[in-house]
DNA sequence: CCATGGCGCTTTGCGAGCGAAAGTAGGCGG
DNA sequence: CCGCCTACTTTCGCTCGCAAAGCGCCATGG
């Protein structure tokens, strides 16, 4: 590496930042599942993440199927009722996701604050778009 | 608010992750523009985000017509050359998102540690999927 | 006893979005 | 003059997310 003029080749690519877990509303559903080892109904989860059944169901699907939750259906007195727990392995996945946002962060309030003059070769004219 | 039992509506829902800005790679184009205020150009942040000519290409329309980022195209000699800087709105948004993001961050982090149990309650036998 | 309505979730439909691949336009080297 | 290279843009297939409709079950009430 570095053997370009600056080395920061793909220092913004980000490619740990997991596609399926990248996403609002799975993000929230996550993060409300890392909080409680036991796990969440789905009633709980979509009250706290402000989601239609439907959506909250999809989403369910999505990371069960990509083994990131697990789903129990079971029943509360005669009603049907499904609880919700991050699997070992989805557990895992979620930090290591958490671990690249805390680097865009630091990355993003370096730029914020810094907001650093590079000089910058502008040959001739830029036109106006 | 707290007409309920928790008082948790919503608590995960994380309403301000624009769906513009939060994306893999537009995050990153993004991350790469705020530390600039003299802008980037197309090929650097090519090589910066690990992106493909089309994929930015893309990406950065999207982010023009949103008014987030400004396209100047010019000449560098006599080849083209095309220059891009984040709007001043564009970077406010960003910064708006970047706040939201850090209190997700926070909760994922508050979650990660503690993972308390709430006392749960499971009715009857839960069978397994 | 049927029907009307609510709860708990699933399925369907569709429009938007993403990224790979192909296309365009001009410079430059042989 | 011809073909390759740089610097983008456009097209295309497929996925994805979201909203709306559907399904099964229980409860209530006429």
């Amino acid at each position: 590496m570095s053997d370009k003029k600056s080395g920061d080749e793909g220092r913004y690519a980000y490619e740990g930042l997991d596609r399926v877990l990248h996403e609002k509303a799975r993000l929230g559903i996550l993060t409300s599942l890392a909080a409680r080892a036991d796990g969440l109904l789905f009633t709980d989860l979509k009250a706290l993440c402000n989601l239609t059944d439907g959506n909250l169901s999809r989403h369910l699907t999505v990371l069960q199927e990509a083994g990131i939750v697990e789903i129990k259906k079971g029943f509360r007195g005669r009603r049907p009722q499904t609880l919700c727990r991050l699997t070992e392995s989805g557990r895992r996945r979620y930090l290591g996701y958490i671990g690249v946002l805390e680097s865009v962060l630091a990355d993003a309030l370096d730029a914020a604050k810094a907001t650093r003059r590079t000089k910058r070769v502008l040959p001739e004219g830029f036109s106006p778009a």
